[in-house]
DNA sequence: TGTACATCAGTGAACGCGCGTTCACTGATGTAC
DNA sequence: TGTACATCAGTGAACGCGCGTTCACTGATGTAC
């Protein structure tokens, strides 16, 4: 009830969701000005906030940072969820992937690039990871391929991984990249799918 | 001559070769603390000489690490060229591009990074990135495949760069990665070379 | 071969900057009585 | 319903840090005569 009111933008004195307006805050850093400059100070005075306000609610920068990826990781879970349905639904998942990596590159970037070294240091993050691939198995699974190992779906996790970061970092022109993407992807990487002979 | 002497040890007043140090500095702090913590002051800390003495040879930090990194492009084609016989030129190929990055991870990650965002800028490093994707689509098209635009050989960049992404940046445990990367590339991504019935 | 001089690589002090984090604090809120 | 109080979200000054870059300088080197 009191949050549902202070969601008006007249600022109270308490926030009331400020770990949350901190989160929108970095992303849109994040997708501004890069990953280099996304912090604590930078996001607080976005949010209209002192600069110390964020360790009311997180413990440091990577404490808070760490819960945007995990953020970034269950949305891009999601967006591949719900993209895998129909008559190639890996296909459409990669596409889904490419897409989310080219509307929100920085989160992306955050989510992947050094900037989070120790991934394990945060039980929340890693677990949304592994179901960014969990999705990716479990359609290449439905497939029916006979491979039991992982490599069928980490292969398409690259190749899709790769496409998307060589889009977002400019090796290939902007313009391009979503057209490659259906181009490569409506054939790959389950060749074996055609009955061979 | 005198640039012969001046590599001895003796660190005479010129260092006469200091571009080469700085840029070898600046490797060694990207692979031991990563691209954030590459700059003209540490570079110079590490080479023995004064905070600014890299001015001489670089007109900014910018300047000097767009120099790093085409110089990263250039060992990557080349290990890719050397790699490129034998049966499976592509698999091969492949494998360099993954080994490239495992070894040289800061480097790596600097020539695809968001540290350098306006490569048009540096014409150098342009042509240098564009002979990485040469190397590909040489190898590629040396197939004999049907396919005369470069999604193909797209399709294999992004296969390899993202392996070599997904392992570097910790999402697959790095005890796995060279395995994989063998199980994947051996068979991929050109199935149409086996003939088809 | 010797001397005068221009060149220019490297120095060191100084600048302003934004950062993450600490600390003692303030003051609105919800709760116990 | 009213009052006293504990809680705890947010404040603002302050810290030390390392950064990129500027500036006037020094002094070894190579060259012209």
């Amino acid at each position: 009830m009191r949050g549902q009111m202070d969601t008006f933008p007249r600022r109270p004195y308490r926030h009331s969701n400020l770990p949350n307006a901190l989160r929108a805050a970095s992303r849109a850093i994040l997708d501004e000005d890069g990953p280099d400059s996304v912090g604590l100070r930078e996001a607080a005075r976005r949010v209209g906030v002192s600069a110390t306000a964020a360790y009311r609610h997180f413990t440091n920068k990577e404490d808070l940072l760490a819960s945007v990826a995990a953020e970034g990781f269950r949305e891009l879970a999601a967006s591949m969820e719900a993209a895998a349905t129909g008559a190639d639904p890996l296909n459409a998942i990669g596409l889904a992937y490419v897409e989310f990596a080219l509307q929100k590159r920085g989160l992306f970037r955050l989510m992947f690039g050094p900037i989070l070294v120790e991934r394990a240091k945060y039980p929340g993050l890693d677990e949304a990871a592994r179901a960014v691939f969990e999705s990716l198995r479990r359609v290449v699974g439905a497939d029916g391929l006979p491979r039991q190992d992982n490599s069928e779906a980490m292969a398409a996790w690259g190749l899709v991984h790769g496409l998307s970061s060589l889009f977002i970092d400019g090796l290939v022109p902007e313009a391009r990249a979503r057209g490659l993407a259906e181009e490569i992807l409506v054939r790959s990487p389950r060749p074996e799918q055609r009955p061979a002979a």
